[in-house]
DNA sequence: AATGAATGAGGTTTCATTCAT
DNA sequence: TATGAATGAAACCTCATTCAT
């Protein structure tokens, strides 16, 4: 009949510490299973916190999604240094901009996740984040520059949208990655295999490359079909 | 907040009918709200038939998940005919395939937010699926043919891996589609405009042409980042 | 899209031999299950007939249940023949008697089963036959004649009650049979084996003779502890 | 038909209060309706706690059945003290153990109750419980003590299994209480009479100390009907 | 006599969230 | 700052039963 003493154990009393704690456990929650999978029951056993303090400090399950989201995205800005290439023989600096690019990506595979995830969702909860947007004017004015001056120097193709390469650039790497699961059943292959990365990575800047150092050819209008 | 379209007693007795109203309900709540976000309660009022029945003809949840994840591919398979680009010239018939890749992709939005569904569940229940692996060696098998005619008449670079090439073929148009709603936000561009998917397709198909039929250049090793 | 031809298989078009197939399976499943663990669909299913039918023949699953409880008590009572000993000397009839009892109890788990669950349910659908009731009125004036007519010789114990006579036969047994699961568990014995049933049968014999054959001891009082 | 008598939000804000108004609401609600005809709904509203919390604290409805099923049996031992007697004359001791276990029995009828249901389940949610078996020992124990007394001062008869002798004493006074119901209407008597279980209790005694008092009949066979 | 299709009510369980301290 | 207790709505699924032929 008589209460547990309640071992004091873990309390922390540290506002800061406790934040960090339930941000790492949740994006490990939202990262493995989305945001409909994603308990918030888990995410307070995984940090160690009572389940009231993740609504004490992030109102709802869906804010500290976004916080999560923005936590992933400033992140990967901070690793990625690409203004250094801007200054560098354009062939040279494009070669380092897709490798690393596709190794940023094969870095962060919770960055691949939540940005499926958020596509899946209709990117909602991005759309409410008034962080992320400005990180994704460095890396395009990077491959601006580089796309200029390769065309200036005569060593890149003309008319070449800087958007659409970025896509490439991002799909030739994103679809390899966040389609493994299917694809590896689908073709029989381990695409984790570190092997086959290194190999996926030469391939996607051969293709970006023979594509910007071809003559745009005339007649490629592949547009027959429809 | 649309009522179903359903008159509210239009009992069938037509258990084929039945079926397909519920998969066909199923899929649209699959797609819009993936696997967990889905509703058996909507799909049932959606289809216009008892809750039970989907129980009754498809066991789970789960098992309705899957029975609509076949039935997507199956239909895809269906309309891809690239069997008739085997015997065309090599550099025509790889335009068609990409070509056609992209606009099945685009035809079919369901499929693509599928994949990125199952991958978010790390292909877990295609992977129970018996149906669906056989349907990608066709279009393996024409890349395949069409790469070694190319290479035989030199018009194709060598050292091309074809699950490499449909990798690529596929992410260039998936990422650009999956991606949509997170990267029309970010690039401020509504990617969805037909303009766009036009340009994007050509974009896509000069691409991969360009790799084709550059000549492998020597140093293209792009691994010196690492 | 053509519809299953459907085999016409095993339709009997015989009303007795359906309803005799119901009545096995439900017996299997009631007696399995308990009433509530019963389920229609599988009693249709283990029958081969179609489930309206059960309910076409009777009525709802209490029915059912109350024809299955029914059909066992007639069933046994057709194996009883107890008249036989009543003509035997007391002893002699008495021991005849209890083992054929017991072994009736034990060759009828079924009957055991339902028993259990009748009390389960507060014997309310027993109360509901009018079949029932009458078939018990025979093994007590066979037990009344042979303690009458053994009292009479002296070789019986005066102030015998016939019911409380005939519900310790039936319980020496019954509860043996009856708890078999929880008590092999909690004694560590397997009290299935055919060795220790008929150790059992002996015992049971031995007590119930023991007792009527004892002069009734004058201080067997036994109410001194409450 | 009765509500509950909880007031209706009367807030505990106690664990051990609300598990134990959980595990007495469950244990009337299991006792009268068995395993599969008792409602997690009937529980939470008798008990006055939110459905919630009773699988907050006991996981399922199998794992609450175990609870009260553990605590029915644990229960029962406490009250038992049968240790006393073992130091009594062999034949006092011996009635005190049967008057002790059949007013144990009749004073619980929730265990008879829950003893049948688990039989009707094939005893496999006792099977899970580490805690009750061990409190079969006790009374083994004492009958094994008091029987090799009483046979050594030449009071009992020789040969007697104390399991069998267990079952007997058990079986004597569980018949007539677990079968109350069908027998109270088959043999029109209302056994429930607190004159007639009374009388049972002496008859019940008497049955055992005759068995154990006579002396072994060589001849008492009793297996000559198979 | 017999069937296959379909239903509605209700079952157990889950989960984000709030209450009271 | 932090906690443990408790909740309400709704999720998936089951089951006895009825409808239409």
């Amino acid at each position: 009949m008589e209460l547990s003493v309640a071992a004091p154990s873990k309390i922390t009393r540290n506002p800061e510490a406790s934040r960090a704690k339930i941000l790492d456990a949740a994006r490990i929650e939202f990262v493995s299973n989305g945001l409909n999978g994603a308990r918030v029951d888990r995410i307070a056993e995984q940090s160690g916190v009572n389940k009231n303090l993740i609504y004490h400090y992030f109102g709802s399950k869906d804010e500290l999604y976004l916080a999560v989201l923005e936590r992933i995205y400033s992140d990967l800005r901070a690793k990625q240094q690409d203004e250094d290439l801007r200054d560098l023989p354009p062939v040279e600096g494009m070669k380092r901009l897709v490798s690393s690019t596709f190794d940023h990506f094969v870095d962060t595979p919770d960055l691949i996740r939540l940005m499926s995830i958020e596509n899946i969702h209709y990117a909602q909860n991005l759309k409410r984040s008034s962080t992320i947007k400005p990180l994704y004017r460095g890396l395009l004015d990077t491959i601006q520059i580089l796309l200029k001056r390769g065309q200036a120097e005569g060593v890149f193709r003309a008319n070449v949208d800087a958007v659409d390469l970025y896509m490439s650039i991002s799909g030739l790497a994103y679809f390899f990655l966040s389609n493994q699961h299917t694809l590896s059943w689908l073709l029989d292959r381990d695409l984790a295999a570190r092997r086959r990365v290194l190999k996926r990575r030469q391939h996607v800047v051969e293709m970006v490359l023979s594509y910007l150092t071809q003559n745009s050819p005339a007649e490629a209008d592949g547009a027959d079909t429809e």
